[in-house]
RNA sequence: GGCGCUAUCGUCUAGCCUGGCCCAGGAUGUCAGCUUCUCAAGCUGAAGACACGGGUUCAAAUCCCGUUAGCGCUACCA
């Protein structure tokens, strides 16, 4: 039976990198028909914030990732010092006082005079500082077989002594790791690349503690599209700010699939069921990928136009009610209809269609420089008129109006496509002029119309 | 510094294990054309890559060695 977890630590909203990460674990406990276990690491008190947990948590249910059993590290400090305990009993592991540490092990080059006394503690501290609980490390050759990179081989005589239990009780990462992998009975470790050299302390870990070492597979980090890791400064990195963006989470998921694996055949499109039948984690790549925003719009406008509008609309009314509050639920799904396949997420939609919403709708200068700058009273009330005289206000009708009225003019449509819009919708692009007017009604469209007529011609 | 990971079009990738079908396929993005009332979509086309250097072989993107570059770890963070 496979069991594989996810083990996000609640200091920050849900990323897109831990999100791949969890997407690749529950894929592979669903193709296998296994357990996803979602384990909470709160073990550091300071960083760890409960509106963080409920994020991820909220993050990970949009995406579709229902998890079967769910752990908290912040309720098992216990079980972590039985067993850093049973280590010290056996010899494994010894005591040391903290201030040793602290001056002997300034070797690395990250050790900034900052970073160190950061790590002092304070004086009045001392006395309530315990010693903290060290692994000995044995020196050995060390193999994984990882799922993904092959074998790797590690000489342990380079790594230190492992911290087990710090001095103020609390258990590092790799401690807490090994020990709830192992009672967990986890076996297989999914997790990101930067974890490859954490993986020989952890294995000399199971061993001593008499666990089975689960199987690993590192997968690839997710790069910025400078090629450095993907940060704020790149473009928004958590889980719940695409949602907010109106990404849809089919096509997110889809999206992060493509990143690093391939379903073969050529295949850009995939729901997530396709890819439970077709996914094998031994073909993820070992390549680090950028995340490439042009993509992810282009997905994106493809599930939002094969999307039914009213499943659509359960989407957006949430973001449409926030923005334009008076609006009627029962009007928009025409006008989001047309939008469809034009937009490559929800929020373009509510810029777009504006002139839908607002009652003042705001021209665009350069539209209006372009398109406005002279005298259309004539046309514009020789098209109100037309339009007043119609008995049945539809899209062909408004069309016949109008062409009638080019050919009578004598101009091109397009001389008096373009204003109009402009006029309409304040903007140059959007959907098919007959089709803006349409979903207007006929009294915006007089009323937008009206403006651009001189008195003498009202 | 030490240890480790990685290396195919700008980007995501197929091919690599099992050398020849690859003067490297697809997608996205870019550019051009068609369509058209604009935008988007759609269709057609173009440009665009095996990091570098050595081997092995009749034959290398694919196997071997080296170099370079990028990244990760080297914490009483996770």
């Amino acid at each position: 039976m496979v069991r594989v977890r996810f083990a996000p630590s609640p200091t920050g909203r849900l990323h897109i990198g831990s999100a791949r990460t969890a997407l690749f674990n529950w894929l592979y406990a669903r193709a296998k028909k296994g357990s996803f276990i979602l384990r909470i690491e709160d073990t550091d008190r300071e960083r760890s914030k409960k509106e963080y947990l409920d994020q991820i948590l909220e993050s990970l249910k949009w995406l579709g990732f229902d998890w079967d059993e769910l752990y908290f590290q912040s309720k098992r400090l216990d079980i972590y010092k039985e067993y850093a305990q049973k280590l010290l009993n056996e010899g494994k592991a010894y005591l040391e006082k903290p201030e040793i540490l602290r001056f002997t092990q300034d070797t690395s080059p990250k050790d900034t005079e900052q970073s160190r006394s950061a790590r002092v503690q304070k004086p009045e501290d001392k006395d309530k500082r315990r010693e903290a609980i060290i692994f000995k490390v044995q020196p050995q050759k060390v193999k994984i077989k990882d799922l993904i990179h092959g074998e790797i081989e590690f000489d342990t005589s380079v790594i230190k002594d492992q911290v087990l239990i710090k001095s103020d009780g609390t258990a590092t990462y790799n401690f807490a790791c090994v020990v709830d992998d192992g009672l967990l009975g986890i076996t297989h470790v999914i997790r990101g690349d930067d974890h490859i050299s954490n993986t020989p302390k952890q294995i000399l870990l199971y061993s001593a503690l008499g666990f089975n070492t689960p199987q690993f597979a590192h997968i690839p980090l997710i790069l910025g599209k400078d090629g450095s890791r993907l940060s704020k400064r790149t473009g928004a990195t958590a889980i719940s700010e695409y949602k907010a963006l109106g990404y849809l989470s089919p096509a997110l998921v889809n999206y992060l699939l493509l990143l690093g694996w391939s379903p073969g055949q050529n295949r850009e499109i995939i729901s997530i069921t396709e890819a439970i039948k077709a996914f094998e984690i031994e073909d993820v790549n070992k390549t680090a990928a950028i995340f490439d925003l042009d993509k992810l719009n282009w997905i994106n406008n493809h599930y939002i136009k094969e999307s039914p509008t009213e499943e659509l609309l359960d989407l957006l009314w949430p973001l449409l009610q926030k923005r334009y509050p008076q609006t009627e639920r029962s009007a928009v799904s025409s006008v989001l209809k047309l939008y469809q396949g034009r937009i490559n997420n929800l929020l373009d939609f509510l810029d777009w269609a504006d002139f839908f919403f607002l009652d003042e709708i705001e021209i665009n200068e350069e539209a209006k420089a372009k398109f406005l700058e002279h005298d259309l009273s004539k046309e514009f009330s020789l098209f109100i008129e037309g339009l007043d005289k119609l008995e049945v206000f539809n899209v062909e009708n408004i069309e016949r109006v109008f062409r009638d009225l080019v050919k009578e003019l004598n101009i091109t449509s397009r001389k008096l496509i373009h204003p109009i819009r402009v006029a309409l919708t304040g903007k140059t692009i959007g959907p098919g002029l007959f089709d803006v007017i349409h979903l207007l009604g006929k009294e915006r469209v007089k009323k937008r119309l009206k403006k651009w007529v001189r008195e003498e011609n009202k």
